[in-house]
DNA sequence: AATTACCCTTTACACCGTACAATGTTATGC
DNA sequence: GCATAACATTGTACGGTGTAAAGGGTAATT
């Protein structure tokens, strides 16, 4: 299994997990450990050495139990990712949403916005589990709550308001992805981005550069000035244009009510 | 190696074999394939099956060659996800950039946003593939400098042009994520989105969703209109609103000028 | 003719997810 | 009290992965 894909299995068996509605098992001997402890130490694999390092074996090893002994509380490898992604949806502790104050989307968007890149930047390697089916837990809804409250109020209907709402989780996923995948790579490979640059550069040299005069030309700019690039202001950089987009939307609809 | 991560072992190999400067061999044996064989072949494994099915010893296999010879062409398979990378940026054939008349900007990107998506949406696989560090090869940078191209001329020095640029492509790359996922999803679970919903939506019911009050009103509207969502519509909805920012920043440099 | 450089191959290792069967443990029905 | 059903745990095994190591064959160079 190369790459991880939440709800791949059999999509109520994680939604029970999800949920705690697990049977519990009355029967038999007490299991040795919880769910929540199998999901737990493969968070912490996965913060410190990436979803690579989470197998099967290593979430079992972590715990105490044996390799098979895993699939008692989990059925499949993709349970687990879909509990993984829920759990770090519900933040550092499960703290009531704020309300928010619809004369203040701007800033309201912006924080959840900014929440929503954290997140990502806390656990990059949710970046790399495919969520086309949204995991349906409990902290993923809350999370997908807050993000639509933001955008309640402002005059639009429900579609626009989901559209917008994909629009700016699109954007911060999108924007998000390169730093974040900047700590992954160099996990992996160590080698780190100045380290990568200095060791292709003398090949950079013996290209010719003429059938790309933007580039040539932006190129070095950019590069003389951030490096890499400046993940923070570029992602400050989008968002406002993204919000001054909304704002056209949200006066445009306002003139025709009126 | 679960996830794919381009520019992952030296990188000096994969330039050489990107740019066509590999020692081509004069002494021994006539290679039995080219190199361009070897991507080919892993280029219709991965659009046919996904990424997953990749594996050095499927590709030797379909072009005729024992496991251990790919190795003979590729010094691992991080060099052939790159090539793989720069290989699908070609497009169909190597026609010549459009000259983009800065006065219909918003067409320009419009066009560029939309064949970006199109390179996705034709080859899925990619979005799982981490491009964090480029993939420096000659059809990678040409597509650089189409997207640059289509942001010259507007007023914008080149920072600004740059991350304009990564507005763009940070935007598509996370909306064309959920409908390229939802077929690699399909083809890897063999269940229909419509499967799925009708699989899950007994225990929904079961819910409660007081705590989601704004998605529970959102949700259904959405749902009854458009499934799981209109991807196309909400694409042109988040490009319209993105053109909408990029102009506002037009705007106020060319009022700043006057 | 000998050497060298190169392509191709077989074998092997350590890992993965997980199917299967066996063993041990506990609460329940009689 | 005891048989039984339900459960947790375990070791073994299978087919897959990337690729290291070593060896054999072939063709151009010396």
């Amino acid at each position: 299994m190369a790459e991880e894909i939440s709800g791949r299995g059999d999509p109520l068996k994680s939604l029970h997990l999800l949920w705690g509605r697990a049977s519990a098992g009355k029967r038999g001997p007490k299991s040795k450990v919880q769910l929540a402890d199998l999901v737990q130490a493969a968070i912490a694999i996965a913060d410190a050495e990436g979803i690579d390092a989470v197998s099967t074996r290593r979430v079992a090893e972590a715990v105490g139990i044996s390799a098979m002994s895993f699939y008692t509380h989990i059925p499949d490898k993709s349970a687990l990712i879909d509990l993984m992604i829920d759990a770090i949806a519900g933040g550092p502790e499960g703290a009531a949403l704020p309300r928010f104050d619809p004369a203040n989307w701007r800033d309201n968007i912006t924080m959840v916005a900014t929440a929503y890149r954290q997140f990502y930047l806390d656990h990059p390697w949710a970046l790399q589990v495919g969520t086309h089916r949204p995991v349906l837990g409990p902290n993923t809804l809350r999370a997908y709550e807050a993000i639509l409250s933001v955008v309640d109020g402002l005059g639009l209907d429900e579609v626009e308001m989901d559209m917008t709402v994909t629009l700016i989780t699109n954007y911060v996923f999108g924007a998000v992805r390169d730093v974040a995948r900047a700590a992954s790579v160099k996990q992996q490979t160590g080698m780190s981005d100045d380290e990568w640059w200095y060791a292709i550069a003398p090949f950079l040299e013996t290209i010719d550069w003429a059938p790309y005069p933007v580039a040539s030309r932006v190129g070095p700019v950019v590069g003389e000035l951030y490096g890499l690039g400046d993940p923070d202001r570029a992602f400050t950089f989008g968002l406002e244009r993204m919000l001054d987009g909304i704002e056209a939307m949200i006066a445009r609809k306002a003139a025709l009510r009126a």
